[in-house]
DNA sequence: AATCTTTTTGGTACAACGTACGGGAAAGGG
DNA sequence: CCCTTTCCCGTACGTTGTACCAAAAAGATT
């Protein structure tokens, strides 16, 4: 039996606070402050809960990860690979702050271990070393966040040019054409990552044998 | 002639500064106060020649983004376009805070604005719409930004994940069997970056003629 | 020469942040 | 009934970005 002062609260009640703080006003909103109101607590209660605010971050990245259900690995790597990147990519329109924390931070929690764990077993009929499958795993997510966050950025490139500055000098004369002449629609997402799955994973064969 | 009491420092030494620390000490370290400090000036004074942090940034990246000079442009789009990723991934090596403030940034600035206007120039020949050029280079540069990151995390996958947990519960199998197994050196960046340039422009213009 | 106008300097100050500290509260075990 | 353990959370401190303003330093004007 448990000793002492019963916790009036539960960690995942904490996490759900900060990811849903996160996904409605941003991950810099997410301070210990506002998770505790959110929560119902005081500030200072969270540290019975978590150590600290980057760790907090580190529980809502597993927490999210959670939430999808992987689907069936069918032995057809290449299929399931993109299956694995679309629902990553899915994953991070629904929470916009995740692509931006994925960099850099170290892997830790069950569901995140799981999403790594259902990419290798997808990428194991493609015949690898196991350290070069994780290190192509981990290309292919930075690969789907660094795509999210150009779709986030609402229109991948336009938006993000001072178009002005751009245009109106003339140093720029590739720019100013590209800016001014239309057409192209986006880039389908299922293709190209289709295709960076396929053709990385003949890259990274080509080098075993090479090496 | 100029009015009113004149400047004791620069932008340029300013935005220096900020690189040193960023350089030095991470991002994280560079506050306004620590800036001033290293620029000989009080705090507040940096407001005159910047208007707050987030600007100071955006700064310091056009700043790093003016270091190397491209190469030319021969007309073999995927030659050039890889001597550009090459430059970009030596560039963030010598700056690891950069690849982590990449994400969503707005292009300002002169040397990013040639950066871009050099990527449309070497991809000119691929012969594709300006938006969808422009929605390319997002996509290469997100890309060697997250092959970076995995490289200073100092071993792509392996230093980052929580051995422990994942080889000591039975739930990983074959993470346990990846992180067991050695063998296969890391992927060599110009041949994964040659490969991708190649089909992504290739996957692109398959788009074009579907859509 | 004296004053006015314009611009930069940097000290003071404030709100918001993460979080160390510690006293009080709430439970079970003796 | 008290002791031990655990949790709650108010107070407080150091650090951050930066608003505000008086003082300083220059040219322009009279």
């Amino acid at each position: 039996m448990p000793r002492g002062r019963p916790p009036a609260y539960t960690r995942d009640q904490v996490v759900t606070a900060a990811v849903t703080v996160a996904d409605t006003d941003g991950l810099e909103a997410v301070t210990m402050r506002r998770v505790a109101t959110e929560v119902g607590a005081g500030a200072m209660s969270l540290y019975t809960y978590v150590p600290d605010r980057e760790h907090l971050i580190d529980l809502m990245v597993d927490r999210v990860a959670g939430e999808p259900v992987p689907p069936r690995v069918t032995g057809d790597w290449r299929a399931d690979v993109l299956a694995l990147l679309v629902m990553q990519r899915d994953l991070m329109r629904a929470h916009p702050w995740l692509p931006g924390v994925l960099g850099g931070r170290r892997l830790t929690g069950r569901n995140l271990l799981g999403f790594l764990e259902h990419g290798l077993r997808a990428l194991e009929p493609a015949g690898l070393p196991g350290i070069t499958k994780m290190t192509l795993l981990g290309l292919f997510t930075g690969f789907v966040a660094s795509y999210v966050t150009g779709e986030l950025t609402s229109d991948p490139a336009l938006a993000a040019v001072d178009i002005g500055a751009a245009v109106t000098s003339g140093n720029f004369p590739f720019l100013r054409k590209a800016l001014i002449e239309g057409g192209g629609g986006p880039l389908e997402f299922p293709a190209i990552a289709d295709w960076m799955i396929a053709g990385l994973v003949e890259q990274a064969r080509h080098q075993q044998k090479a090496g």
